[in-house]
RNA sequence: UGAGGAGUCGUCUAACGGUCAAGACACGACACUUUGAAUGUCGCUAUGUCGGUUCGAUUCCGGCCUCCUCAUCCA
């Protein structure tokens, strides 16, 4: 990957120039990318992941993967393989440097003993419920604990049997002793470590008692070298802690900074939201296309390169903002313009019958595959007496600017020839079901020899040889662009959008499409980009997801 | 009510004391077009507010306003 190519850059590689102008780590640059593994990456990591990466890739530095796993109740393998997974699909890699937070359970119990033996931590026994009480609020002093000035000797027993498993979950702490007055909740006094009799999913019943993020972070950055420890914004009032545990323990002290995280509309963007879709089975699962999750994406066609040109242009700053869908769409379809082969889809299906071509009888037409790249060549697409053209593309009453078909009117068959409808034939409700046209056989390049222009130009099928598949219309989530912005009493996920997917069971495709690959992206004409599913599209029975729309130009009546 | 952050076009960013505050997206108009796509041209009501420093402030300082985060033994 290139170096950035933006004159401008963030403040976080304002930073990091600076310090290595200024020698700071010996001018070394080591960032890291550490999610918990308690579900699937999404939209808002991958910022951070194109950030922590990118900013290694541009200062000849490295970026570790580190799990950050140190609450074994929410956390599990299913996530870490999907997060790595999704890192290396996102084109990042972080070489031998993959760590685990739980690998320096060890060291950070040893590092929890010298803070006993200095006196900067102690057991307590209080309850939650206690602590925050004991904590006070925001305008108020907090109380000491009464536990304290246990000594150093009594302090270093009880840890022991707390990791020996002799109190139950709750039942005792391990706190550092700060200051419960200062204006900084988090340094009122902390908790280092909590008892959880919980099985954890790499260190199995080795430990009962488990180091907080807040303990662990800053130490695992240390142990690992970390030049800048880049996170989000909800950690500013976590720095003086980070900071001062790692001035506690005198040890490699790497410097936090936070930035933004990413919001987009349209959608929900917290773990614990996104959770709820998946078991609430408001969504088919972490990688349904609507997700604004890594796989979710993958699975929808979004190119790995469009996610990072966005995150690359969205800006690293200290805003929090609201960024709109349309400019991640923009960089999806810029990308599949370029790279996507054409082809005809018919997602609607109406019959068309051409009572002036031989039953019977059929050729075959030349068709462009990318017109914005000449070495996709060319194929070619049978036409034959009977075709299916989109049920859009037709209107019995037109308004003036339906540049389609209409009785009477004469339009181009993409890559085909010039078609008039002459009769419109319908069910006994009324509804249209088969369209009588002639076509001149004069226009075979797409163009009349007398010059005359059709009313428009649309796509169509072969009916004979059209093949069957199930296209998957994916629309925004939700409709609003704050999609968590309900009223009160209404439960967010009461607005998700109705018609977010709409499955078109009958669609009729070009027959070169038959041998499409799983996850292999077209540009439908006129329609969008297309996809096929990576989960349920077999050879037998094709199922596509709509990446994306075509932009629509169309006049709002 | 405490602490820490943040406020620039509709949106996201740029300008780091010095020309008409720039770009992208979105939106609108026109041109072109065998995709109402793409492409091209043009347009598009912004420095939250009040003071101060300065020859000169989006930029530095102070007050005010608004928004975000924090009182988990979550991360």
């Amino acid at each position: 990957m290139s170096k950035s190519e933006t004159e401008s850059v963030d403040f976080v590689r304002q930073i990091i120039t600076e310090d290595i102008a200024n020698k700071k780590n010996g001018g070394a640059v080591v960032t890291r990318f550490p999610p918990e593994p308690n579900g699937y990456l999404h939209i808002g990591h991958a910022k951070s992941i194109c950030l922590n990466f990118g900013i290694a890739n541009d200062f000849d530095g490295v970026c570790h993967l580190r799990f950050d796993d140190t609450n074994p109740e929410k956390e599990d393998v299913e996530y870490v393989e999907s997060i790595k997974e999704d890192v290396r699909w996102l084109g990042f890699d972080w070489g031998e440097n993959q760590f685990f937070a739980s690998d320096y359970f060890e060291q950070i119990y040893l590092w929890a003993i010298k803070m006993i033996e200095e006196g900067k931590a102690y057991v307590c026994d209080l309850t939650t419920e206690e602590v925050r009480e004991y904590r006070a609020g925001w305008n108020k002093e907090g109380k000491d604990s009464p536990y304290r000035d246990r000594s150093v000797e009594e302090n270093l027993d009880l840890f022991q049997r707390m990791k020996d498993g002799e109190f139950k979950d709750g039942e005792k702490s391990l706190r550092a002793k700060i200051d419960m007055s200062s204006p900084n909740m988090n340094l009122r006094d902390p908790a280092m470590y909590r008892i959880r009799h919980q099985h954890h999913h790499r260190t199995g019943d080795k430990w009962c008692i488990y180091p907080t993020y807040d303990w662990t972070h800053g130490q695992s950055d240390s142990l690992e070298k970390i030049t800048h420890s880049i996170c989000t914004l909800e950690f500013e009032n976590h720095r003086p802690l980070y900071d001062w545990y790692i001035e506690a323990l005198g040890i490699h002290h790497p410097q936090q900074i936070e930035f933004a995280r990413l919001n987009l509309t349209h959608t929900v963007m917290s773990k614990r939201k996104l959770l709820e879709l998946v078991q609430g089975n408001y969504v088919s699962g972490w990688d349904d296309p609507r997700m604004p999750t890594i796989s979710g994406m993958r699975r929808r066609g979004y190119p790995a390169v469009a996610i990072r040109e966005f995150c690359a242009h969205i800006g690293v700053t200290k805003f929090n903002g609201m960024t709109d869908l349309a400019l991640l769409e923009l960089y999806v379809r810029n990308n599949l313009n370029k790279t996507a082969n054409r082809a005809m889809a018919i997602l609607d299906p109406l019959k068309v019958v051409i009572e002036n071509y031989d039953e019977g009888k059929s050729e075959m037409r030349k068709a462009v595959n990318n017109p914005e790249d000449e070495s996709a060549g060319i194929r070619e697409m049978p036409f034959s007496r009977e075709l299916y053209i989109e049920r859009e593309d037709f209107m019995e009453d037109p308004p003036k600017k339906f540049f389609r078909m209409a009785p009477g009117r004469e339009v181009r068959l993409k890559n085909g020839f010039f078609l008039k409808c002459n009769d419109v034939i319908k069910d006994d409700d009324g509804k249209v079901v088969e369209l009588r046209c002639t076509y001149d056989p004069e226009t075979a390049g797409g163009k009349a020899p007398d010059g005359r222009k059709p009313s428009g130009t649309i796509h169509w099928v072969s009916a004979a040889h059209a093949i069957d598949a199930e296209v998957r219309v994916y629309n925004v989530l939700f409709e609003k662009e704050k999609a968590d912005d309900v009223p009160e009493g209404v439960d967010w996920k009461e607005t998700i959008n109705p018609e977010s997917l709409v499955v078109m069971k009958n669609a009729k495709l070009e027959p070169s499409l038959a041998d499409a690959a799983p996850g292999a992206c077209y540009q439908f004409e006129r329609l969008g980009y297309f996809c096929v599913d990576n989960q349920d599209s077999s050879a037998g029975s094709l199922v596509f997801n709509r990446t994306a729309s075509l932009r629509d130009n169309k006049k709002k009546k």
